[in-house]
DNA sequence: TCTGGGGTCCTAGGACCC
DNA sequence: TCTGGGGTCCTAGGACCC
């Protein structure tokens, strides 16, 4: 299989170029530089591409944000003082705090997300989404697709990006998937880089293990402390070691990768697993103290996924919750029913029991609402769930002590 | 002044079934 | 009266990705 990844870069580069600009923070609320812009041109969305009309001095900096929330993405200027992706802003404000600072707008996101997927589609139908700025391509089969190793392809599709929707976007071209999506880390932005199965030595191996897609910051830490710091070290680790140290599947998976070896297919249909809401507080909250505001909040994130649900199509089995405490650690509960569901006061319900079984001593940072084992709305799993299972034996008690000890929890 | 939101997949133990 | 083995489902947590 010829694999092509293929990112978009959605700050729109031109108007950027050379200015620390970073997007994100919470959510949009009407915070007085905001609403200054909005008295500007209230008609108008306010994105990266108005920073070429707009006096620069009306955009926020960085350094006027108070409150929760991460960078969602940032300017190469802005990159050069340290600010990246997932930082938290207030962090990245020390480091750049007159970058400007752009709410982000995923309404405008998901429409030039659809645009470019509807364009790449148009021209090799074999996509496999990988969420809003990301697709893999396998373009085998596209007539043309092999002239120049895939350059000639992909030097069309960014042109037909580009004139579309005036984004650039970078394309790696490679024989799977996982070459591929490191190839289009190689030249960004707009870039193209083409790697070839005998090329892994010389391009891949010099790379650090982060660079695979799937070795995070733990796996990351533990192959440094066995001294294993570039994808090399990792090639040159017997099979046997790795698994003994990584475990079966893990290992396997780990010798393979660091020698380029890939043969998962490019899906082009998927069905969702899941649908979840949550939402971080802007300041922690007591379930004694601010049960009225987590009550309302809650009954919000069901009705919220209730929707999701209907609008896409989809009823589930599993309710669950997920709650963040003030020292950042999490914790889920959920509940499996004997039957599907989309309902919102079903939803409430369940989840409220599942809330009952946490200890709520500390204070919640963030409150989350999920329901799981989906299956589409008009099937008839959906209708008649093959068994009736065990989920009344199976499911646990609350704890009777934990219930006395924290009655606040009925408040839900 | 830490650390978003929406996902997927994996692991591991216990219950249960045959 | 010293203890099967394989399989599925459920639950909780965690790693990872965009």
């Amino acid at each position: 299989m010829d694999a092509f990844y293929a990112s978009v870069e959605l700050l729109r580069y031109p108007q950027l170029k050379g200015l620390p600009v970073v997007i994100g923070g919470g959510r949009r609320r009407e915070d007085d530089l905001l609403g200054r812009m909005r008295i500007l041109q209230p008609e108008r969305e306010w994105t990266s591409s108005d920073l070429g009309d707009i006096p620069l001095e009306v955009f926020p900096r960085l350094n006027s944000y108070t409150g929760r929330g991460v960078i969602t993405t940032a300017t190469y200027a802005a990159r050069a003082f340290g600010v990246g992706s997932a930082m938290g802003v207030m962090k990245a404000a020390k480091l750049c705090p007159d970058a400007i600072l752009l709410p982000v707008d995923f309404e405008q996101y998901r429409h030039y997300s659809r645009t470019f997927k509807t364009i790449v589609r148009e021209i090799a139908p074999l996509v496999e989404d990988r969420g809003v700025d990301e697709i893999y391509i396998d373009f085998t089969e596209v007539p043309g697709g092999q002239r120049e190793g895939g350059r000639v392809l992909a030097r069309l599709m960014q042109k037909a990006i580009t004139d579309a929707t005036g984004l650039t976007c970078s394309i790696g071209v490679a024989p799977n998937k996982l070459l591929a999506k490191m190839a289009s880390e190689f030249n960004k932005p707009n870039g193209i880089s083409i790697i070839h199965a005998d090329d892994v030595e010389s391009k891949i191996w010099p790379l650090a293990c982060r660079k695979i897609n799937g070795i995070g910051p733990k796996a990351d830490e533990k192959l440094q402390a066995q001294g294993i710091h570039t994808i090399g070290d990792l090639a040159h680790k017997e099979r046997d070691w790795l698994i003994d140290h990584f475990g079966k599947s893990h290992g396997a998976w780990l010798h393979d990768a660091a020698h380029g070896l890939d043969t998962r297919p490019v899906v082009t249909d998927s069905e969702p697993v899941s649908m979840s809401r949550e939402t971080t507080f802007e300041k922690d909250l007591h379930v004694v103290h601010d049960r009225t505001e987590l009550g309302h909040i809650f009954t919000r994130l069901c009705q919220q996924v209730a929707a999701d649900l209907e609008r896409k199509g989809y009823v589930g089995k599993t309710i669950g919750i997920k709650l963040r405490f003030d020292n950042f650690k999490s914790v889920t509960r959920d509940q499996t029913l004997d039957h599907y569901t989309a309902s919102p006061a079903e939803i409430r319900h369940i989840g409220g029991q599942c809330l009952k079984r946490v200890d709520m001593t500390r204070r919640l940072r963030l409150l989350g609402v999920r329901v799981g084992a989906l299956v589409k709305s008009d099937t008839d799993e959906a209708r008649h769930p093959s068994k009736a299972i065990s989920s009344a034996l199976t499911a646990r008690e609350p704890d009777p002590l934990k219930e006395t000890r924290h009655e606040q929890a009925d408040l839900f």
